[in-house]
Order: structure tokens, then C-alpha cells, then sequence
RNA sequence: GGCCGAGUGGCGGAAUGGCAGACGCACGGGAUUUAAAAUCCCGGGUCCGAUAAGGGCGUAUGGGUUCGACUCCCAUCUUGGCCA
């Protein structure tokens, strides 16, 4: 006999147990390596490709394989997923549900930086530290379907995908990506002309009779660099000069969409023009917003889309220079107070500034154009700042009366959006009006208010900003027109007169998408001496990093390949010299297109066979933090448009069904951070706990998509129910099966109380609240123990509905009962209603809704049955004693309630 | 500033028009133990009653709809997230 130390239940607590007394206990962490071993040796979760059985594909958003390894919101995703999962399996589908890296990224580049150590060195370990993380809870992935975006044989496909953007174009009549050879072809046939405006434009049908329409040209007539021109116009991938978010500190641009956490970051961002890579999302931002009305997603995310893509519908009005040949176009969504614009503002950074300036102006342009250039978009249109801005002595003629107005420039107008001016109505837009009262310009009203009279007159003075709709007044003929029968007609009248158009306008940004560092896919291009510039052939696809040991970005804004010289030059079978795109695709570039790959993981003929895609394609359910409400999720719908039109894929989206984890924070109630210690470490959780403790109490804390606290004591809750389901089943101190656990028949409570857990536990997967299937399962357990008999068919039910949320467990007990084989293919138990329930119910008396007593009456009960009953009640017979009643309101298996005169 | 969400015991939460507080945590009392841990039993929104019986009040605040409101509507406050 022999005094060990063991870990049980108690992990601050440590004690001393007689080992052969307690051979039975609850030892969670044997049981559960020896079922993931089991699990993985038996690939008991692979999914079958092009099985009979119905499919559903689960997917994850997966984690970047950061050096702090998992954090606790992962698996509270990846649980959630899971038991739906295992759930799907049990109810007969054929699931795929994979994991896999997201691995390309800036941390691993930066410590490369600092220590050397090449990235993909980094990248493994974190990926093997967190796999070890992934796989200690249990969850039923195929791990033989895992991808890596930064293996070659991953990016390989990625950089096929960019070639596809590359070498498509947007038809604009069909509304969809086609190859560009189709456009060159007929551009060549002379099917199609280039415009004037340098769009392709059918070809006239009689072109005998009718000639070529006046401007447009046909390609034999374009020189080779307007060709070339022309199709970098075209291609969804383009090079582009623009003005981007420069970050010194990181040594790179950053999107939009990354500023903000780079600025958080504490890395300032300034405006930098630079030749860039882009992404022609913009073509699609129609579709992306159209089609979100066939997702099941919630509706917070659907509308931040729509938000983000930002369509508005307006007109262009083309306002002429004094003095000059130029002129400045605007986008206003309000052609309707054309009347009301006193000034103009630039956007620093607009081509004509320099052009306009007067002498005398010369000197503060400059300066304020430089302060500009040193704020991002964010900073610049922060409306808690002070308005700046500076006359360039220039005026504009404002076409609808030819009155002269003043040219500003304003970092408050921003080059990106619209046309990078603005006609400013300080009447009627907020930032016009700051502006206007600050630097002291007119503010004419056109719009006023229907019906507040009080705030009417205060417009009319100039004294307050009125940006709602209402009736025309000061606009000439328009004056009296109602704002959206102006709108039209405005339009119109510009349209007649040369002077503007109707123009639709985005807030969505074509994307930008390259960025200058090392650990990212290279773009497989080649930049030849002539200034063209050639994709490689997909049959020279992976175009692989190159080895190096030096990370650091250069100050000019250069990526570290373009320093790698036996990489970056190349020379051509023909003799030709090249350079290689020394630029590397962003992050989002690998997690676009992941679920994809899941489906023909290893094909190395084709990023995925089309069977397999038909059979498993669109995602049945994809959960994962609502961070990625913008970014990841348009980005993939795009490539996922993309590929569908050239017939890679065949679901116009890729996502079903989305949920988003809530957050979890600290038991501090605060957001979990080093800096602030509330960080809780899963490793050590799985360790002192469990694995199906750590999944139960994630699923336990509350609804799915609600931000919560953590509770290390409510972790301890949901153990000490495992542990007390333990004892219903083995007895601890042999570890064979309880005596008390019989083959009896169950009684009547007991059966009832089976079926309704299987009802509940049942309904609430489906319902995605998980929170309360388990509370039943707690209520249930909490009545097998004091059963004298236990009914061993009645435990084998209960295993299996708690097999999802805690498998390992549920195995090992199942096993215990005497089956030979895994648990997660067998039938899910189907519940009886009339065993699930209650033979009598009590029901609440109410006089007026207020409760005065209760009855007890026997399930089918009918209605005057009950009325009876409840009027026989004392207490409610004397509230009643001297009233008329006027009606008795009967809810079966509810209450009753009278109501009196 | 805009948009979205949330406000229920000491805490996490349950009930989505029908008995508010299921389930769990923490807490108090008891059993078991030499003692503890573990386990089991009992208790509990709050106020007035006596520690009982009984009753009043109670889901952020104020109003409304309804036989009946945590639930629906309007306004206000607080708070979280996202965006600017």
C-alpha cells in the first residue's frame, strides 16, 4: 500500500489519498488523453468526401498562431461549434469540420526583426504550442484536413487566386468578373471600341451603316502603352499611385481598416502617396450589399456591411474655375441645395490645388498641406476637432446662378471619397456650417423645415443647421419643391445641360492590398524593363520567399525583398531582364479563401476538385468573433464572387449562417489584458479542471453571443457536476460500475424527466443556448442521484445527449456500461412527448392578475374543469365576494385569471 | 456625434405576453469527520410581522397598451461594443 499524491478535484487543495481506495474516482486527466488518442488513432472524425449521407459543414474562424498560445474566447467558439458538430453526427450528417492557421502575419515578422529568427521558425512553434492547446479539449476535427497559409503548397493556391483577380475584368452590362483574354479578344475581333472616357463599349451592331460612334477608338488604333494602360484600368488586381495610411513605425501601409488598431497600437499612420496593389472590390460593392439578403447572419453585422460598402445616390455637378480651363467635379447626395452653395472645398492632397493657388496664397498652402499629410483619415474628420482649412484665392462658379464662390482646402474633405471636393452648403450640413462660422463665409438657406415653425425661422436667419428634408426656398424656378421631386429634377437639368449627372458613390475603397514585408505571399509578378509588367504562369506557382536573415524594412518604404538581389532579378527565357514585385499580400489574403481548402486539402493539381466543392459548399454554420464583421468577412464574400463567376465555385456566398461569440472578460469584469493580470490561461484550466469542464463551464456562463466575466469558481460549479455524474456511474472505490446502477425499468419521474432533457438538450443545440441545455442536464443528474435503482438505460440516454458538450467523459462512462465502440455515431436520442409530460400541473389562481392561490389539476384537464376549481378556492372566492365577473381567462398549464366589474 | 446591444438577488444567469429569480456560484445553518477537504440535508429578493402565520413592495427610471408586462410601445438615465 503506497501514499501518492493525487490531483483530483480539489487543485489549490493538495492531500494525501490511499491509492487503492480510489481507483474509481473522477480522473479527468487520464480519461481524456486516453480518448483523444483514441479519437485521433481511430480518425474517428474524418469526414467522408462525397459520403451518401446529408453533409454540414462546421467551420471556425481560425486563430493566428500567436506566441501567447490560446486565449479563453477561442474555445469558447470552437466549444460552441463543436457540440454542433458531434450533435450533427449523432443526428446522421456527414460533417466536415476542420481547423487549420492563419499564420502569415506582422508578430512573427517584427520578432524576426529584433532577434533574427527567421519567421517561419516562430511560426511553427506557435502552431505546434496551440495545436497541443486545440487538441488537450477535445474537439472532433479532421485533423488531416489542416492548412497552414503559410505553407507553399497552401499560398501556392492564394497566389493562384491573385492571378485570377489579375488577369479578370468586370463586365459591366453582365455585372460579373470574366477572363480579360475574353475582353482582349474582342477588343482585337473589334466587338468592342474604347470610349473616350476609356471604358469598353459594344461595338455597333451595323457598324456598316451606322459608323463608329464619335470618340471611341478600336484597339489596333491604341498605341502598345495605351494598351497596356487600358488593362491595368480593367484587371480586378492594379498597380495604383494613391495616397496611403503610411505607418514609419511598422515599416509598412496599413488599409483603412487597420488604422485604427495600429493607431491604438500607438504607431502613428500619415498620408504618403505611394505605387500600390489593389484590389477592385468596388466593382462588386452592388452584389456585396444585395446578396447579404440571403444570409442568416445577424442582423448588427449584415447592417455594418451595408454601412461599410456605404452606397449613396447622388448627382456629380461640374463647377467651372474663374479664369481657368479646369474644372473641379463634386459628388453631393444633395443636388437639391445647390442654391445654398457659398464655397468649395479640396481635399489637400486634390491634384488642382497647386494649379489655382493664387501667389499670394502660395506660402499657407503649402503649409497647411503639409500639416495635413501628417494626420490620418481618422484624425482629419474627427468632428470633436476644431475645423482648419485655407482660401487658395481661387474662385468657383456654381452652375445653377453663376455666382462666384471662394476655394478652400480642408483636411476635412477627404481625397478618397467622392471626388475629393465638395460644394459646401453650410445651410444645411453640419461640418459646413462649423466651417462656415468659423472662417466667417455665407450661409444661405434653401431647404426649409415642413413642420417645426420655430426651428424654420432660425434656418432662414442662418442661425442653425438644418440637414433634413423639406420644401425648397431661394433655389429660382425650384423654390417650392418638396427635396426629393427637386432632387430628380435638378438632375435632370443638369444632365441637359452638360453640367452633371446622376452618380451613384461608395464609401467602400478599392482594396489595398499590398504591403511592404517579408512574411507574406509574393505576388507572382514580374516587372519588365520597359515599365510592362507580366504574371508568371500558374505552372510556376508557388513563388516562394527567399531566404534571407536581414527582416528589417527599408526607411524608403520598401519591402526586405527588394534588398534579396539574387531573388528579385530575373531573366526571361527570351533574354529579358526583370525585377520581381517586391511587395507581399496582406494577412486577409490566406484566411479569403481557407474554407476552400479544407475541402481538397492536399490536391496539389488544383486548389480544390469541383465535386468536392458541389458536395460540401456553401458553410452550414460559421462562428467566430464579431471583430471581423467588416474586414475578413467582405474581403472572402469578394473572392468568393469572384471565383463563382468564373465558375470555380458554385454558391454566389460562402457563408450560410454566422454567429458571433461574445467576449469574455475578466473575473474583474474587465477586458482580459497583461497589463491588467486578468489573463486566464486555458492550459492551466484543462489541467486543475478538465477539458470537458473547461467546454462545459465556456458553454455554462451564459448566451453564446453575450459578453460575460469569467469565474473560476463557476468552473469549479460545473466540475462538481461531471464529478456527481461520475458517481451516479462508477463506484469509487473499485472503479467498476455502481452496484445501484441496475437494468431496471425507469419509473415515471424519472423517464419524464429523461425526455424532457432530451427536449431541451435538443432544442436548445439547435438554438444555439447551450447555457440552459445544460442547466437541464444538471437538473436531471441532480435526481439520479438519489435514485436508489439507477435505470442503466435511462444513463446510457443521458450520456449521450451530454456527449457533445463534454465527450470525454461521456465516452469513458459509455465504454464502462459495456459498448465496445465510440459514442459519436450513435443515434441521437429522440424524445416521447407524452413521456416528457407532467400527469398534473399546478396552475396560479389570479383575480385581476393578481395571484391568489393555486390548484392542482390533472393534465387534460379541460376548461370548465379548471374555471370550477378556481372558483371554489377560498381566497379567491372572498376577493370576488360582491363583484360581476366578467370573464375567465383559461391558459392551459398556465394560470387563471378572473376579472370582475 | 451616429449605429447596434444590454440593464433582473451578493454574483453568472433563467423566464420573450401568462406563477419573476430555473440552474450554477458565493453565503448561513446542520449531518459526516479527531480535524479538515470532498459529500449529503436545510435555508435564502426585499420590507413589515416574532425567527411564525400572513401581507406590502419588487426586473434601471417615468409614462402607456393589455384581463395580465422582465417581455410590446414612448421618453429619460446608465453601461458595453462598433463606427466617425
Amino acid at each position: 500500500m503506497s501514499f501518492l499524491p493525487i490531483k483530483r478535484n480539489m487543485p489549490s487543495f493538495r492531500t494525501l489519498i490511499i491509492m487503492d481506495e480510489n481507483k474509481g474516482i473522477y480522473n479527468f486527466n487520464e480519461i481524456e488523453k486516453k480518448w483523444q488518442n483514441f479519437w485521433e488513432t481511430n480518425k474517428t472524425f474524418a469526414a467522408k468526401d462525397n459520403d451518401p449521407k446529408p453533409k454540414y459543414y462546421v467551420l471556425d474562424m481560425f486563430p493566428y498562431p500567436s506566441a501567447q498560445g490560446l486565449h479563453v474566447g477561442h474555445p469558447e467558439g470552437y466549444t460552441a461549434s463543436d457540440i454542433v458538430a458531434r450533435f450533427k453526427r449523432m443526428n446522421g450528417f456527414n460533417v466536415l469540420h476542420p481547423i487549420g492557421w492563419d499564420a502569415f502575419g506582422l508578430p512573427a515578422e517584427q520578432y524576426a526583426v529584433k532577434t533574427g529568427t527567421h519567421p517561419a521558425i516562430t511560426t511553427q512553434q506557435n502552431i505546434d504550442n496551440m495545436r497541443r492547446q486545440i487538441k488537450a479539449l477535445g474537439f472532433s476535427y479532421d485533423w488531416d484536413r489542416q492548412v497552414d497559409t503559410t505553407d507553399p503548397n497552401y499560398f501556392k493556391w492564394t497566389q493562384w487566386i491573385f492571378l485570377k483577380l489579375f488577369n479578370s475584368y468586370f463586365d459591366e452590362t453582365e455585372n460579373k468578373a470574366k477572363p480579360i483574354s475574353e475582353l482582349i479578344q474582342n477588343l482585337e475581333k473589334e466587338k468592342f471600341y474604347i470610349s473616350p472616357d476609356g471604358r469598353p463599349v459594344n461595338a455597333n451592331p451595323i457598324p456598316a451603316v451606322m459608323g463608329i460612334p464619335v470618340g471611341n477608338r478600336k484597339w489596333a488604333e491604341l498605341t502598345k502603352q495605351e494598351q497596356q494602360d487600358f488593362l491595368n484600368n480593367q484587371r480586378l488586381a492594379y498597380e495604383d499611385e494613391v495616397a496611403v495610411n503610411w505607418c514609419p513605425e511598422l515599416g509598412t501601409v496599413l488599409a483603412n481598416e487597420e488604422v485604427i488598431g495600429s493607431e491604438r497600437g500607438g504607431h502613428p499612420v500619415i498620408r504618403k502617396p505611394m505605387r500600390q496593389w489593389m484590389l477592385r472590390i468596388t466593382k462588386y460593392a452592388d452584389r456585396l450589399e444585395e446578396d447579404l439578403q440571403f444570409v442568416d447572419w445577424p442582423q448588427s453585422i449584415k447592417k455594418l456591411q451595408t454601412d461599410w460598402i456605404g452606397k449613396s445616390i447622388g448627382a456629380e455637378v461640374d463647377f467651372k474655375v474663374d479664369g481657368f480651363e479646369e474644372i473641379i467635379t463634386v459628388f453631393t447626395t444633395r443636388p437639391d441645395t445647390l442654391f445654398g452653395a457659398t464655397y468649395m472645398v479640396l481635399a489637400p492632397e486634390h491634384p488642382i490645388v497647386d494649379d489655382i493657388t493664387t501667389p499670394a496664397q502660395k506660402q499657407a498652402i503649402e503649409d497647411y498641406k503639409k500639416l495635413a499629410s501628417t494626420k490620418s483619415d481618422l484624425d482629419r474628420t474627427d468632428l470633436a476637432k476644431d475645423k482648419s482649412g485655407v482660401f487658395t484665392g481661387a474662385y468657383a462658379i456654381n452652375p445653377v446662378n453663376e455666382i462666384k464662390i471662394p476655394i478652400w482646402i480642408s483636411d476635412y474633405v477627404l481625397i478618397s471619397y467622392g471626388t475629393g471636393a465638395i460644394m459646401s452648403v453650410p445651410a444645411h450640413d453640419d461640418r459646413d456650417f462649423e466651417f462656415a462660422k468659423k472662417f466667417n463665409l455665407p450661409i444661405i438657406p434653401v431647404v426649409e423645415p415642413k413642420d417645426d415653425k420655430a426651428i424654420a425661422e432660425k434656418v432662414e436667419k442662418g442661425e442653425y443647421c438644418f440637414s433634413g428634408e423639406g420644401i425648397a426656398i431661394n433655389s429660382g424656378e425650384f423654390t417650392g419643391l418638396p427635396t426629393a421631386d427637386f432632387k430628380e429634377k435638378i438632375t435632370n437639368w443638369l444632365d441637359e445641360k452638360g453640367l452633371g449627372k446622376k452618380a451613384v458613390n461608395y464609401k467602400l475603397r478599392d482594396w489595398l492590398f499590398s504591403r511592404q514585408r517579408y512574411w507574406g505571399e509574393p505576388f507572382p509578378l514580374l516587372h519588365l524593363e520597359n515599365g510592362s509588367i507580366i504574371a508568371l504562369n500558374e505552372n510556376d506557382l508557388p513563388l516562394t520567399l527567399p531566404e534571407t536573415d536581414n527582416f528589417k524594412p527599408s526607411d524608403s518604404g520598401q519591402s526586405p525583398l527588394a534588398k534579396i538581389e539574387n531573388w528579385l532579378n530575373v531573366e526571361l527565357p527570351n533574354g529579358h531582364k526583370a525585377k520581381r514585385e517586391t511587395n507581399t499580400m496582406p494577412q486577409w489574403a490566406g484566411s479569403c479563401w481557407y474554407y476552400l481548402r479544407y475541402l481538397d486539402p492536399k490536391n496539389d493539381r488544383a486548389a480544390w476538385e469541383k465535386e468536392k466543392e458541389k458536395y460540401w459548399m456553401p458553410v452550414d454554420l460559421y462562428i467566430g468573433g464579431a471583430e471581423h464583421a467588416v474586414l475578413h468577412l467582405l474581403y472572402s464574400r469578394f473572392w468568393h464572387k469572384l471565383l463563382f463567376d468564373l465558375g470555380y465555385v458554385s454558391t454566389p456566398e460562402p457563408f450560410k449562417k454566422l454567429i458571433n461569440q461574445g467576449m469574455i472578460l475578466g473575473e474583474d469584469n474587465q477586458k482580459m489584458s497583461k497589463s491588467r493580470g486578468n489573463v486566464v490561461n486555458p492550459d492551466k484550466v484543462i489541467d486543475d479542471y478538465g477539458a470537458d469542464s473547461m467546454r462545459l463551464y465556456e458553454m455554462f456562463m451564459g448566451p453564446l453571443e453575450s459578453t460575460k466575466p469569467w469565474s473560476m469558481q463557476g468552473v469549479e460549479g460545473v466540475h462538481r457536476f461531471l464529478n456527481k455524474f461520475w458517481r451516479c456511474v462508477v463506484d469509487e472505490q473499485t472503479g467498476k460500475l455502481l452496484s445501484s446502477v441496475k437494468d431496471v425499468e425507469a419509473d415515471e419521474e424519472t423517464q419524464r424527466l429523461l425526455h424532457q432533457s432530451i427536449r431541451k438538450v435538443t432544442q436548445n443545440i439547435e438554438t444555439f443556448r447551450f447555457n440552459t441545455a445544460i442547466s437541464q442536464m444538471m437538473i436531471f443528474v441532480n435526481h439520479l442521484i438519489k435514485l436508489e435503482a439507477k435505470p442503466k438505460k435511462a444513463i446510457e440516454t443521458f450520456i449521450l445527449i451530454l456527449s457533445p458538450f463534454a465527450p470525454h467523459i461521456a465516452e469513458e462512462l459509455w465504454h464502462l456500461l459495456g459498448n465496445k465502440t465510440t459514442l459519436a455515431y450513435e443515434p441521437w436520442p429522440q424524445f416521447d412527448e407524452n413521456l416528457a409530460k407532467e400527469k398534473e400541473i399546478e396552475l396560479a389562481v389570479q383575480v385581476l392578475g393578481k395571484i391568489k392561490d393555486k390548484i392542482v389539476v390533472p393534465f387534460d384537464a379541460d376548461e370548465e374543469e379548471i374555471k370550477q376549481k378556481a372558483l371554489a378556492c377560498e381566497k379567491v372566492a372572498s376577493s370576488i365576494a360582491g363583484k360581476e365577473i366578467k370573464k375567465i381567462i383559461v391558459i392551459k398549464s398556465r394560470l387563471v385569471n378572473i376579472v370582475t366589474g
